[in-house]
DNA sequence: CCCACGCTGAACCATATGGTTCAGTATTTA
DNA sequence: TAAATACTGAACCATATGGTTCAGCGTGGG
């Protein structure tokens, strides 16, 4: 049995799991951007769209501002760095067991070679 | 518009939004397991563990080999570089925003600090 | 003052997700 | 050979997701 229930990774993840988003969080690295830009660009409703940025924001990485009747998007607070740190973490882990992996075809590799030795006499 | 239709990185960020997945995964760095093992671990059936094991080897984080009755689950594949680098380039652009942001606050300041003098003239 | 603009909320729809139970099948083990 | 083990597939359920339409509502320009 282990700990559950890191709900941040949860939302940024499933945050980036959808091609748009991740379309409309490159955009708004490049430049701020209204509802109606967002939708224009990914040719979706405006409605599609708002719920797309809200996704996004409950994940901290968009944050908006309604001023007048524009809502501008713009980056937000968080910088990823719990997410990139897993991801990290993870490589780190597949490193290994792939080293381990190479060291037990090495050994058996080496094994072989002796057996054949072994043979020849 | 923008090209769209990326469904790799769906795949490795839908399967990361889930803790019991990233907890598999976790799992599977320290040691292989077979599907009782992780559903034990986790509290869940076997049924339910074997969904969250296929979602993982669909995206290509785990793999499985099922020898006998036992089916043993190892990392997969996937070392997950594209989407370390989608994350990391993610960070270049929002630390590049916020330091331009700094820069505007700097200007402000700069503006202000004038403006004082201007006004004690 | 009026109309176009930008957005929003509610309702709806189809499909996906995360879980279960139950009834098998195949493989060990005693 | 019988019983226990390990898994699997089908069916089901509740809720979430990704999208739409439609009817507003506040704002701003002419």
């Amino acid at each position: 049995m282990v700990q559950r229930g890191t709900t941040r990774l949860d939302a940024s993840f499933a945050a980036l799991s959808d091609a748009t988003r991740r379309g409309v969080v490159e955009q708004l690295g490049r430049s701020d951007a209204s509802i109606t830009d967002l939708a224009e660009r990914f040719q979706m409703t405006l409605t599609g769209m708002r719920k797309h940025v809200g996704v996004l924001e409950r994940a901290g990485l968009v944050s908006t501002k309604k001023v007048g009747r524009v809502r501008t998007c713009q980056l937000g607070p968080r910088r990823l760095e719990e997410e990139t740190a897993w991801l990290e973490r993870y490589r780190r882990r597949w490193d290994e067991r792939f080293d381990e992996l190479d060291r037990v075809v090495d050994e058996l590799t080496r094994k072989e070679k002796s057996d054949e030795r072994r043979n020849r006499k």
